[in-house]
DNA sequence: ACCGTCGTACGATGCTCATCGTACATGACG
DNA sequence: CGTCATGTACGATGAGCATCGTACGACGGT
């Protein structure tokens, strides 16, 4: 069961950041969203670790920022944050996106950085 | 065949402007040269019509702003360039991009614009 | 109750870049 | 040879945005 309460959601136990719904998302926000190379980096970390909060994450940026880009990231319908305790810890809303835009976020995680490597 | 001359590249026929290797392109260049709304389209025009020059996309911007986009996405190793005549047709470098970045162009154009048409 | 941590809001700043107008080189056509 | 179209280079301009510092509220631990 899920109710809104004030723009947030109840999830059982969890509450969560409101989030789009990604029927309504366009490819271009998620493609700008993703376009940020910090960005990018944080959905990599994401896609490693399940999950991580504004301070855990290890990018070159101050924590202002990364909680800057943690809201696109939600907003463009990449992430979605569950709030536990004082921190906000945020997912990539994976199965979601392989549904709504099929072998994209696979194709960029997949993506070595540059060329590829040679192995053996 | 394929002979490099002051850059640019002859395939039997056809002279080709200068193009990135892919293996050495990066995926976060590629998003960034996707994540313009402007390009997007002439992505998905170029998917449709396989070919297209600077005054036949039928693009909101004026001609030089068409020729800055195209040069980024040739730059970016989404498009390559085909000279002929007074024109330079631009084509989708879809085999290779298939090969780079499995599902990627492929999810893009087959995203619907924003919300999926409910038919029938 | 006190203090440290966590995340965000806000304003400021600097840089990237999309856009345009213009000028110019090239090729097609008469 | 003149004329027109095509595409690009270049400079200017304006907007968007990534980044930071700071301040503030919320929560946890002691």
């Amino acid at each position: 069961m899920t109710i809104r309460v004030e723009g947030m959601m109840r999830d059982s136990q969890d509450t969560w950041l409101p989030q789009p719904d990604l029927d309504e998302v366009d490819i271009g926000e998620v493609l700008q969203a993703l376009a940020d190379p910090v960005r990018l980096q944080i959905v990599r970390l994401l896609a490693a670790a399940g999950e991580g909060s504004c301070t855990s994450l290890d990018v070159p940026v101050k924590r202002s920022t990364v909680s800057h880009h943690l809201r696109t990231l939600r907003e463009s319908g990449v992430v979605a944050t569950r709030l536990v305790g004082n921190t906000r810890l945020s997912r990539l809303r994976t199965a979601e996106l392989e549904e709504r835009f099929p072998g994209l976020l696979v194709s960029i995680l997949a993506a070595t950085p540059r060329a590829r490597q040679l192995v053996g």
